[in-house]
RNA sequence: GGCCGAGUGGCGGAACUGGCAGACGCACAGGACUUAAAAUCCUGUGAGGCGUAAGCCUCGUGCGGGUUCGAUCCCCGCCUCGGCCA
């Protein structure tokens, strides 16, 4: 389906590939360039990407398996190669992503962690000219060429597509453009083959070796050390036309904005570190002017660098124009002579999608052979009537012991197959664990369905995921990809609303008894089946809801489980004969109408069980029904209706034992058929309350007041108190605050 | 470095909208039951001080300030810890 969908740039949403409008001169190449064009624009589509290679394990690692350049296991040396992957075109939907969020009912941390991820950022992108033709000695574009190409470009305003004239750069900063004094492109990028000078090309080319073996966090890391190397050629700064130096350095990755920056090392921190080891110029063309905790002289004579908001200098005629401005002004002027445009810049990268491991689910996708026997690059999906494709049994799980996927070793039948007389051979990849948490939520509607994903109906009815609880560590990957999917099936009409989770929380995590994350390394794993053996699966249930707030972080404690075992045990004595050999009730319970008193327990116990659950404070529901314990404790007889009802409220907490009371009851069926409890509004609140009585703010007395006594009423009994009066005596009163039902202050001299 | 969250007794935590800080549980102490222990039941338990006693006073929610009659809660500045990102 993914495959079958592009993205409508003007809809905002996804449609058939049949639907893709084809370009005239497209379509006149005929329909394998069509098929092409088609494939380009398919929200899966296959890409070169870099994996880590690792030759001695024979075996393609994950980012995390790879530590400091070595694997994680055997500490054997890794490599980074190109290799060939799907990618989903999650970009494609950043911004529906972001602008969804508004509507969900999360958390704003958990938005703002999206958000974050999805990084979306407002810019320019600009170009900066270094010509088609390898430079001249000195490194500079051809002064001819370059007017040619500012001409042209005046005339037909900025290509589409950069073009192999020039070095595209995205930058958030475009007021700072007269203060870019070099350009860094990233290793891997494409133009630094023909730009760099002869002489340095055997220096540039073991610098990509070297990067090559380094991780993407290495890279970026701010503490270590920058790495780079000048390729001696230069490009055409379009602000001013002078010529910047390119460098070629690790701290640009190829995966981000265009693989390209326009370095100012007055205004950003990782340019500045930079051009300080390397001796480039630093310019400043910002003022911070009277910015609080910023040395302006250092700015100014470009020992300091600041990144802040300000205004303009060394920037010809936009001097002492403000950031903001400036950026929409030169952005503007650029536009107009076809160098430069206004774009939107994401963090979020497209999602690579293929693993070279057997245990995942493979793609739908056959690839067609040629008579000569290698890929025509001609793809199709899988006929629908022999979805889902199977792993096939293979006879070996070692290593394949080259990057290509394992299942390259399948047996012939499952790897090709003749459709229509042409060959075709298998995808080989597999899906990551992604894929499946992708959808479950969809498919548990409707698990058997044979015919669909979900029948429309059912989905309807269900959908969305009225509450998801989880833990943070999905709070953005499995998060942002399930409401990927979910939008581009909601986009071809398979679901009927965008967003598939209503509303999120985030459980925390609990730790080890010693307030450390549990981990085997640690020594502190707590194992839930030795706690169901030692104490029963009910206590454990109880306990990790009785331990504090769902979303907090908390440790575990063994006192604590047996703290909550106790409470079940007293459960248990306060309705059992727990003399007696066989289970029978307490003799205590009797089929008594309960008293006012112990009637207003027991509704303002549902109340405030029912209140608790509802806003997932599961704790104090607990603490309120172990209240409630301690007061039916010591009542003799104990009314069994307020038993009964303990128990209907206690079944979510502790299911065993409730539905074994329940039973012992004397009801026939599961209590999981019984309505819930409801409550008395009459009988949920006094008819009296204790009041505060303050003198100055400080807690001086208490009084016993009508529930709905009115000022005047609770002013006369407050200063009737004989405390208060005593301290009144001989004072001045002057003010007296009075809150209905709550508290009495007086504000004396 | 940026963003987010947290900091309350010996411990986990409660206080829902600015109104009695410490609910409930653990731990601890005293008592009852027991030959004894465990289990169970009852009572007490923030710190300091005063009082023979019932009781009373002062301090107290990471630190420093502010707003308010009143601040665990709101505002400003800081410290520490945790998570995510760089």
């Amino acid at each position: 389906m993914l495959f079958d969908t592009w993205f409508d740039e003007v809809q905002q949403r996804g449609r058939p590939i049949s639907e893709l409008p084809i370009p005239p001169n497209i379509a006149a190449q005929g329909a394998d360039a069509v098929r092409a064009y088609q494939d380009e624009h398919r929200l899966a589509y296959q890409s070169q990407a870099p994996v880590n290679w690792c030759p001695a394990l024979g075996t393609v690692l994950a980012n995390e398996e790879v530590i400091g350049g070595v694997s994680e296991r055997g500490g054997h040396p890794v490599v980074r190669i190109p290799l060939r992957q799907w990618m989903l075109r999650i970009t494609a939907y950043a911004d529906r992503l972001e602008r969804d969020l508004e509507v969900l009912d999360w958390s704003d941390s958990i938005k703002a962690l999206q958000r974050n991820w999805i990084g979306r950022s407002t810019g320019a992108e600009v170009d900066f000219f270094v010509g088609s033709n390898p430079p001249d000695a000195q490194g500079r574009p051809h002064a001819q060429a370059f007017k040619a190409w500012r001409e042209w470009r005046g005339g037909n305003g900025f290509a589409r597509t950069p073009g192999n004239d020039v070095v595209r750069v995205y930058t958030t900063r475009p007021d700072t453009l007269f203060g870019a004094t070099y350009m860094v492109i990233a290793p891997e990028h494409p133009l630094v083959g023909r730009i760099t000078l002869p002489d340095r090309k055997a220096e540039v080319e073991a610098y990509r070796e070297q990067a090559a073996r380094k991780s993407d966090l290495d890279r970026t890391d701010l503490a270590k050390e920058k790495t780079g190397v000048f390729t001696g050629a230069f490009a055409v700064n379009p602000a001013n036309n002078r010529p910047v130096p390119i460098w070629v350095a690790d701290y640009v990755l190829a995966s981000y904005g265009t693989g390209a920056i326009m370095a100012v090392p007055a205004h950003d921190t990782r340019d500045f570190a930079f051009a300080r080891q390397y001796q480039i110029p630093i310019v400043p063309v910002v003022d911070p002017g009277q910015t609080p905790s910023v040395n302006r002289e250092e700015v100014l004579s470009g020992k300091a660098v600041f990144t802040g908001l300000g205004t303009a200098i060394n920037s010809g005629q936009y001097n002492g124009t403000a950031t903001d401005e400036m950026k929409q002004q030169i952005t503007a002027d650029l536009h107009g002579r076809g160098v430069a445009r206004a774009a939107v810049n994401y963090k979020l990268r497209d999602w690579l999608f293929s693993r070279q491991h057997f245990w995942g689910e493979p793609f739908p996708i056959l690839h067609e052979i040629g008579i000569d026997g290698k890929p025509t690059g001609m793809l199709r999906t899988v006929p629908f009537d022999q979805l889902p494709v199977d792993l096939p049994e293979l006879r070996s799980f070692q290593p394949p012991g080259s990057p290509e996927p394992p299942l390259e070793l399948a047996p012939h039948e499952w790897l090709y197959q003749t459709i229509d007389g042409r060959t075709f051979k298998r995808e080989t990849n597999t899906m990551p664990q992604w894929a499946g948490s992708c959808w479950y939520y969809l498919r548990f509607l409707d698990p058997k369905n044979g015919a669909a994903l979900v029948d429309p109906e059912l989905e309807k009815a269900w959908m969305p995921v009225d509450l998801y609880i989880g833990g943070a560590e999905h709070a953005v990957l499995h998060l942002l990809y399930a409401r990927f999917w979910h939008k581009v099936l909601f986009d071809r009409g398979y679901v009927s609303m965008a967003e598939p989770f209503h509303k999120l929380v985030n459980q925390g995590m609990i730790l080890g008894t010693n307030g450390e994350k549990m981990s085997k390394a640690r020594g502190n794993v707590v194992n839930p089946d030795q706690v169901v053996e030692e104490y029963g699966a009910d206590s454990l249930r109880l306990y990790e809801m009785f331990m504090g707030p769902l979303e907090a972080v908390k440790p575990w404690s063994m006192e604590g489980v047996n703290g909550v075992r106790g409470f079940l045990d007293r459960v248990w004595r306060m309705i059992t004969n727990e003399r007696s050999e066989t289970l029978e009730l307490n003799a205590s319970l009797r089929d008594v109408e309960p008293t006012e008193a112990q009637r207003r327990v027991v509704h303002k116990l549902i109340k405030a069980v029912t209140e608790d659950i509802e806003r997932l404070s599961f704790n104090t529901a607990i603490a309120k029904m172990m209240e409630f314990t301690n007061y039916f404790f010591k009542c003799d007889p104990r009314p069994q209706s307020a038993m009964e009802t303990l128990v209907l409220l206690l079944a979510p907490f502790a299911p065993h034992l409730c539905e074994e009371l329940w039973q012992l009851f004397g009801h026939p069926k599961t209590l999981a058929c019984e309505p819930w409890p409801k409550f008395d509004p009459a009988l949920v609140l006094d008819d009296t309350v204790e009041v505060p009585l303050q003198v100055n703010g400080k807690l001086r007395s208490k009084m016993v007041v009508p529930r709905d006594a009115n000022q005047d009423e609770m002013e006369k009994q407050a200063r009737a108190d004989v405390k208060i009066a005593e301290m009144l005596l001989g004072k001045t009163v002057v003010k007296t605050i009075v809150v209905p039902g709550r508290l009495v202050n007086f504000v004396i001299q």
